[in-house]
DNA sequence: TTCGTTTCTTAACTTAAGAGAACGATTATT
DNA sequence: AATAATCGTTCTCTTAAGTTAAGAAACGAA
């Protein structure tokens, strides 16, 4: 299991043995149920996750609907708003699917930084680079129509299509399930001419 | 005009002289003319943009129409996605006012680095923050209308309104100038009411 | 000043999204 | 097996966004 985050590590920088078992020493992997719940509105949590294996979901409660903004599948990770400015959150995050998951808080991130700068210089080139690419999908969606965006699901994130319900993935493309409903059919009658 | 990035630094850490002047000796401060190009679709470009005065633009151009997606006023920065994937840029940086900027490059970073460690803790700390704002905004994007994007714009960056041309501000929000147009005339409207 | 460009607004028309309701189909629970 | 909950689709109606076109107002440069 470890040996996933280390693959995934390796891209970016080399660990050492000490480095690795350092990490391990963290005891930061879980495992999760499908829809477990990570974090709820309110709370005022200090955990960040890492997924290794499955998916995640944040989601807003509006007006008694959910409201879903963002997946996380193998490979990405996100440390919650509300860690960074330590108020109560604005979001749930669930499991989407059964996941295996890194759950890390700013006291490890400290530690392991002091003994290994190297750390900190990987969390920097990766906070930049998931900044630049978020930057870039909010243009792509700014400049969208949501057939657009549907459209562009299908080619560069098609594994979401499979592993989440529809209706959870009209609010990612910012319409409700009705117009992702009538979208896909508005398609495929396209398709067919 | 260093003091003006250097109060800014002093949020997030102290800076000894030493620091302060290796900064300065790195030659970063530039001033542009409104209109001024930093960045072309198509460009190589290594630079890191931070603003000191002023205001710049991103933009694409999307069968012929300029469609704005972000902008950064005082005390913002960007570094552009071809800088960090080593592409051809997708977008177009300009001037909006006329603006003071630094303008760096990966390798003073890692000549700065390398002297002061301290700047790379300020660099991953500013990066992780301005990613959860940023997933903060795209989550206000996805789950509001254009109009209640213009209201929260009124709100929260008011500025913008009076600095940029509305036309300008019609694809940030992600709708047409008609649109916003259309739109401002309805909110004035139901205000008479 | 004059001319041209930029900027904003308005209008008519087309298209699609939101809201509400209803209906099977599938899945989960008891 | 029966019941309930979830999920996707479809329908109608309303509202608003996109498109195209036109014109007025403000601004800048020669």
């Amino acid at each position: 299991m470890e040996n996933i985050l280390f693959d995934f590590i390796s891209k970016y920088i080399s660990l050492s043995d000490d480095e690795k078992s350092a990490v391990v020493s963290l005891n930061i992997f879980r495992s999760f149920k499908k829809g477990a719940m990570l974090l709820k509105e309110g709370q005022l949590s200090v955990e960040g996750y890492f997924v290794l294996k499955g998916c995640i979901r944040t989601f807003y409660m509006i007006e008694g609907e959910e409201k879903t903004t963002e997946f996380y599948t193998e490979m990405e990770g996100i440390t919650p708003n509300c860690v960074l400015n330590k108020q109560p959150s604005e979001y749930y995050i669930s499991c989407v699917e059964d996941s295996i998951i890194t759950v890390s808080n700013p006291a490890m991130e400290v530690e392991i930084f002091e003994k290994f700068p190297k750390f900190e210089t990987l969390c920097r080139i990766l906070s930049e680079q998931l900044l630049a690419k978020k930057q870039s999908s909010f243009d792509d969606f700014k400049t969208s129509s949501p057939e657009q965006r549907y459209v562009n699901l299908l080619q560069n994130k098609s594994d979401l299509l499979q592993r989440v319900p529809q209706h959870k993935l009209a609010s990612y493309l910012g319409i409700t399930p009705q117009s992702l409903s009538r979208l896909r059919a508005r398609i495929f009658e396209k398709s067919k001419e």
